[in-house]
RNA sequence: AGGGCUAUAGCCAAGCGGUAAGGCAACGGACUUUGACUCCGUCAUUCGUUGGUUCGAAUCCACCUAGCCCUA
């Protein structure tokens, strides 16, 4: 992939998924001259992958992946740009859904749109796009990059409350060597703006959540789809039975709603599981102590540029959309590290993904996957 | 079947003669490319039953019913 050729014939490959993210990121590319084409994925089969329960469109005439598509279609149309499709169905059941449902087997809260990341856009769909001729693909996260020769760094999005490098962790310097990240200096709103400007349908549409490429899903239910219900006991932190639940792995550290426990005091938040005895353990008020902890062991280290240096300090985030936390780090091998927060921290679930940053950088990332509150192990 | 106490929403609970607080749960929405958290909103024409007193009763009186406690 030459740095030489001149923009216009500099092939760029645009992930557009029918929403106004990518189709602004196109609209972007395009201004700055490159040659953009775009491309569609389809990751997910509800028909196929048995999602039926917990599934509010599986009756819908249209299901939402081809009304994506449309959209996708429309955009490439009015921007007069090539649209591919490609189905990577099999690949994000194999490298990602399956991770995702052995963790909640594990009773982890598991992250698959890193995964996703990972496996799929910055993989899969990379390759694709490289087979096709692109110089780059370019995705509509709010990211940036800075391609400084052989170096590749990723830094934070300029819209703070829209940032995704959180999902971005896992990739290596190789994977975003050839990434363009089109609306990572835009705000959401101006990104809306891009759209609208171009009179484009989707500049107005809802921003999609819910798992990426599956959507918006009763979760209980979604899960019951492929893991049977075992229910047991809730009980508080002194033993005593307050409830029942429908499976300790229906549930995350720090969730408040759906355990159903009325009755006098604050409200009732998950602090623990302990699957030998099925129980899911539960404490009451938001700063219920055994919700804090401040030692975390991360495993599955990806570490974007330098390696950490023992005692290195830096902010992490433990969860998406939480604050940074300031924190110092401690290599135990050398995919593993110990990182130890400065003051308690609320709510570090074994799964989720432990995001490091130095100011607007992002270092890299692991799974967190042991709790400690200085040296007493939380039953996570 | 001696005495005492209590009955207010799914749960807890305020209210003490002037027209049903609040919390928990639940539900709906906002936020959000995980799952949470958080925020906003909804949630008793009626106070265990039936009568009575009063201009007016969840509040006072009586009966009944249920539960709890102390005596036996």
């Amino acid at each position: 992939m030459s740095t030489i050729k001149e923009k216009k014939d500099t092939l760029v490959i645009v992930g557009l998924s029918g929403g106004v993210d990518s189709a602004s990121s196109c609209i972007k590319l395009i201004e700055e001259g490159y040659h953009v084409e775009a491309m569609y994925m389809r990751n997910w089969d509800s028909a196929l992958n048995n999602d039926l329960l917990g599934n509010p469109t599986v009756m819908d005439e249209v299901c939402p992946q081809e009304k994506d598509y449309q959209d996708a279609k429309s955009v490439a149309e009015k921007l007069g740009i090539k649209l591919h499709r490609v189905d990577f169905i099999q690949e994000y059941w194999d490298s990602v859904f399956e991770y995702f449902l052995a963790e909640y087997r594990k009773n982890r809260t598991p992250n698959p749109d890193i995964l996703c990341n990972k496996e799929i856009k910055f993989k899969a769909f990379l390759n694709k796009a490289a087979s096709l001729g692109a110089d780059y693909i370019a995705m509509g996260h709010y990211a940036r990059v800075i391609h400084d020769g052989d170096k590749h760094y990723l830094l934070r999005g300029l819209d703070a409350n829209k940032d995704q490098t959180y999902f971005l962790s896992q990739l290596s310097s190789k994977q975003i060597a050839n990434v363009l990240f089109p609306i990572g200096e835009l705000e959401k709103k101006d990104v809306r703006a891009l759209a609208a400007k171009y009179e484009l349908s989707v500049a107005t549409k809802k921003d999609s959540t819910g798992v990426c490429f599956i959507g918006e899903r009763n979760f209980k239910e979604f899960l019951m789809n492929y893991i049977p219900a075992n229910p047991g006991d809730i009980v508080n932190t002194s033993g005593e039975v307050v409830g029942r639940h429908d499976g300790v792995m229906y549930y995350t550290i720090g969730q408040r709603h759906g355990l159903g426990i009325g009755g006098p005091g604050e409200a009732w938040f998950v602090c623990g599981k302990d699957a030998s005895k099925n129980h899911l353990i539960v404490g009451q008020g938001s700063e219920t102590e055994l919700l804090f902890a401040n030692r975390v062991i991360v495993r599955g280290i990806n570490i974007i540029n330098e390696k950490f240096t023992d005692g290195q300090v830096m902010t992490a985030k433990f969860r998406y959309r939480q604050a940074d936390v300031k924190v110092w780090v401690k290599w135990i091998d050398d995919d593993t590290l110990e990182v130890n927060t400065y003051e308690p921290s609320k709510a570090i679930t074994p799964g989720q993904a432990c995001v490091f940053y130095d100011g607007e950088y992002c270092l890299g990332g692991g799974t967190i996957d042991e709790v400690y509150m200085d040296d007493v192990k939380r039953r996570y």
